[in-house]
DNA sequence: CGGAATTTGTTTAGCGGTTGAATTATTTGA
DNA sequence: TCAAATAATTCAACCGCTAAACAAATTCCG
């Protein structure tokens, strides 16, 4: 019945505390409260107050007085509390799991990859083994002095908001409802949210700091291929939240048929499974695909091709200027971008005045993770006003 | 250099008179000050003292007391003041100009449609035309009471946020200036925004107030084929605005060649053109159809098929469940809708546990100018802080 | 018919939060 | 050593919301 958003009486104070803390997260160097008041348009009264209940919840940290030149009294520098509320990132892919803590600034302090195959057990089982490996970051992390203040999941699947885990097509579940399991193990006292990985990949890679990103897919190719959309800054997720099925993005409405049911969807040109189809058996990654010319020479490209297909339509719709190839297409990029980036270029409306950029991701392989966990301590400084409590 | 968004200091009022004013839109009757104190959350108190405001302002009007069950003193109702500021909305298309001013309410008053092909026209005389068209609305508007507000125009193309039409490729207009010409002539003294065809109708199909639609892609069919997304009942618009290019999505990576350069883009094989390409000249829309049989029995399913490829795509990657068809596919949805419905259950992957749904476009011809004036008017509702000036 | 009940809407005191100016604090430069 | 400059705090004023008492208008019911 309601409208819409609810009232806002003093919650201005919320706001304002956001405000302040969100600028000192984005400054280049410790402002000051009187860069605060200048860079927010507040005065340097209310900064000062907001300030001091910031620091006193523990979000901001004074440091040391910087050398200025000329004349005035020095100013003391403002940063996000290094020992502050930490974030913990769980990441359940097909095959392997990983884990993070982070610090308030984003910085990884701790972290833990498990590889070996998930599709043979059960959920449960799987969930538990993430809960433990967080529970042992989270006990490394107090033994740091790092109070872990929440936990995001990451998995290859569509969730809904409330933490119901409804299809993970490449781990065969479904209606997996992980929130709850999580809420009964060694993490079951901290608040649980659950993402997509690529949607928390693509978060890492946007606060991985490159480029000054601002608007772009990320493509995560892992044995099934998402897709992470950020829009100015903000991931968009749609309007459930399944948003980002690249995999499924149809390339030849008569290809092959998917495990999905349909013809001709992406993951059947540039999919994992479909790039190492019938190669004879060897060790992953680069060392296979130098020995490997057939793959070097024809079917990245190819793959490259179809990718750029299924992106040139994607950016048709969604208006993005920049793609990153993400997972295992990172490393792959240098025999896929310029296939991709050829489609692009030919295909996408905008590119003849405003050309496209296809970008290798920065980050490592369990970037999920790192995204998770940088999502938990993103959202205390996007919200800080429950930290207060003065 | 600054992180966002400004600060917020007593602006607490403008946020409350506009979550007032929205609550007395979307009542389905009018409510009384208590039934917004209840429904917003605001005391009594503050909502008398907002409401003042806004029927000062000239925006919300008392009616005559409803007739009540029970015992109470009676209620005096609020409704959007039908003789408040108006919107005139505005549409240049390839082979027609349109106008129209709407009340507060949304309540279409004054309306005309000129066809004529606009392609041999150059921009300035086409700008002219459709302001002078503008121009006698808004006169016939003021005869009846209404003050026109502002103005909105629709355009079919790509349209930069400041006025500027970057691309029109069926008028073959670039770098057109619509803005700043428009400001030099008969409406010059009207704030004007300026926006995409397809996104325009969208918001006109949103707020038609069908059957409750919350997030669709609508598909405009004209001469090109366009799109308007709806997320939440938000038009969606990309990272710069240039989203909704459906047209130039691919089909088949080695279809047709299209205008844009690309091959196998949907416009090849769903476009006006491409629907009417070697058939004998006749009389256009139903009758044409009825007549020749080819069209109905083969030409519109595969049509209907190829668009059901490329909005796959889409709706795997944005995650919308209702598909509305508008413009010329309007009429044609009989034809049209079945194949779309089958290729989306087919390829959209969350339609296995959440069907799709496709539509026929409630509106007719000039949805985008219906759309561009409601646009003017919902903006003074979502924000009537400077309407309020007392 | 008349008072109690009921609901709407207004008035008033109080409070949280911001502003702006004055004040205090701390440094550099002459 | 003192003036200039910059940082940060204090304090009165103001704005908008809340809560509760109060006034207004109607129905219910004896």
């Amino acid at each position: 019945m309601n409208g819409g958003s609810p009232v806002r009486q003093a919650s201005v104070r919320a706001h304002n505390l956001a405000l302040v803390l969100r600028q000192v997260a984005v400054a280049p160097r410790p402002p000051s409260r009187a860069d605060l008041a200048s860079s927010t348009g507040l005065t340097r009264a209310t900064v000062s107050a907001l300030v001091d209940d910031l620091v006193g919840g523990g979000l901001l940290a004074e440091v040391g007085p910087a050398p200025r030149a000329g004349a005035g009294r020095p100013a003391a520098g403002l940063v996000l509390h290094a020992y502050g509320p930490a974030g913990l990132g769980l990441e359940i892919n097909v095959d392997y799991l990983a884990g993070c803590v982070v610090d308030l600034t984003g910085t990884v302090r701790h972290r833990a990859v498990v590889p070996g195959d998930q599709r043979p057990l059960d959920p449960e089982t799987v969930l538990a083994a993430v809960a433990d490996l967080g529970a042992r970051l989270r006990a490394e992390a107090a033994a740091a002095g790092r109070v872990v203040a929440g936990v995001a999941l990451a998995v290859p699947g569509l969730v809904s908001g409330t933490g119901l885990i409804h299809r993970a097509p490449n781990l065969a579940w479904h209606d997996v409802d992980a929130a709850g399991t999580l809420a009964g193990g060694p993490l079951g006292d901290l608040p649980v949210t659950i993402d997509n990985e690529a949607n928390l990949a693509a978060l890492a890679e946007l606060h991985a700091d490159g480029q000054g990103l601002d608007s772009f897919v990320y493509v995560s190719g892992e044995i099934g291929i998402g897709a992470g959309i950020v829009l100015r800054r903000e991931l968009f997720r749609g309007a459930r939240g399944w948003s980002g099925e690249l995999g499924h993005v149809c390339v030849r409405p008569d290809g092959p048929r998917c495990r999905c049911g349909a013809l001709g969807c992406l993951e059947q040109y540039a999919g994992q499974e479909a790039l190492l189809r019938d190669l004879p058996a060897g060790e992953a990654g680069l060392a296979r695909l130098r020995a490997d010319e057939d793959l070097a020479q024809h079917r990245l490209p190819a793959a490259g091709t179809s990718l750029g297909v299924a992106l040139a339509g994607v950016v048709n719709m969604l208006d993005v200027d920049t793609v990153v190839l993400g997972g295992i297409f990172g490393p792959l990029a240098p025999w896929l971008a310029p296939a991709v980036e050829a489609e692009l270029s030919r295909r996408v409306l905008t590119s003849a005045w405003s050309p496209m950029t296809v970008r290798a991701s920065a980050l490592g392989p369990a970037a999920a993770a790192v995204g998770a966990a940088g999502a938990v301590v993103r959202d205390i400084v996007a919200e800080p006003a429950e930290w207060v409590r003065s």
